[in-house]
DNA sequence: CGGCACATTGATACCGATCAATCGGGGTGG
DNA sequence: CCACCCCGATTGATCGGTATCAATGTGCCG
């Protein structure tokens, strides 16, 4: 969707399929820096930067809206409601990233996967992706390890321990999480960074 | 400054010294997101949300403007070059974040530190804090162990390492980078993600 | 039906953590 | 003024977690 060295252009916004911010090192390693799924955007403002400095590529097949730079700013302008919740979805990006720092800093392999599982349960179930405690999550084990800084071998491990634990198996496609006091328990997992003002009361989640 | 949980409040302003962004883990372990020099402020619009999700302090003795909530809307408001400014300042600050994020996933440890060092020098020579190829860093190797994801114990070596490479020396409080290219081979360094637009024709660097 | 990408498993190497001890320097109290 | 103390830096020995290399299995799609 955008390569690195691109120069700005429409904001995107997914409204299917998932997505990913990456960065491709000289040795060809290749990291993953955020997911996207639908209702993320791309950074607005990005037209005050000269390029890119990372690349966007959709994981699955994908429906993506473009807003053109124009129609952004009167957008913005015009309705501060939209204003404010676009800013304060740019936030919650920024605090998911500062998230993944301490994840890849701090966390061992398992703890990071389990904290990933976390994250993108809750963001899934926030959109209604969640049935039957099922998530879909179209994620090879090559793009986990790529988002998580490991090996798809290693991925594969700690998928099978986790799944020999009983808290989570992931299966092609979709997330099962068996036990999520276990898997929050691993994770060591605190929501708090999500910042979700979705509850509602029925929300047991 | 700022603790974890914290409602937030007006928004700072780095004048002087050295802040960083961090988390405590569950286990104690702390995880640096974000150095923060003179002229880097927190983020706009964190007023939109409810609750800090992170821990803001000093590392050295440092001075701090705060402004408002009030007076910043009114400026944001009143001049737009001051807002393109700001939320320019933001990305970059994004971006920054998600080459952190590279770093702790793909680069080892002795690139992890050159990348650091790298993006340290380019933003203190920015804002006027070298001389004569000296750059005043009051970063202790605890807590540069603490920002790259590694052991004090470690980063020793590392600093070893680059010093008998000839690469770059860390004294107390002070890099001197003794070979630039070298530094930026160990480290594959790119400056495009810090988006300098600053580059005059004089400009060497 | 064949091929290909992804998943799985085993054996081994190596990087960085951990534990432990010593050193050095700057600030403080006697 | 000097001795002490404490924190950060340094070095050594050892352990463990992940990468790496390699081979095989498996399901999907053309």
């Amino acid at each position: 969707m955008i390569r690195e060295g691109d120069e700005p252009g429409p904001v995107f916004v997914i409204l299917e399929g998932w997505a990913c911010r990456y960065k491709i090192l000289p040795s060809g390693a290749r990291q993953i820096m955020a997911f996207m799924i639908p209702g993320d955007s791309c950074d607005l403002h990005v037209n005050l930067l000269p390029e890119m400095d990372h690349s966007i590529q959709a994981i699955t097949t994908a429906t993506v809206a473009t807003i053109p730079k124009a129609t952004m700013q009167s957008l913005m302008a015009d309705h501060p409601a939209i204003a404010r919740a676009m800013y304060t979805a740019q936030l919650i990006d920024e605090s998911i990233m500062r998230s993944w720092i301490v994840s890849m800093g701090r966390r061992s392999s398992i703890e990071r996967v389990a904290h990933l599982m976390c994250e993108l349960y809750l963001r899934a179930y926030s959109i209604g992706l969640v049935t039957d405690g099922e998530v879909a999550l179209p994620l090879s084990q090559l793009v986990l390890a790529d988002a998580l800084g490991m090996t798809s071998v290693h991925i594969n491990r700690v998928l099978k321990e986790l799944r020999l634990a009983g808290a989570m198996a992931l299966r092609r496609g979709s997330l099962d999480i068996i036990d999520p006091v276990k898997l929050i328990q691993i994770a060591g997992f605190d929501e708090n960074y999500l910042h979700r003002r979705l509850r509602t009361g029925s929300d047991r989640h």
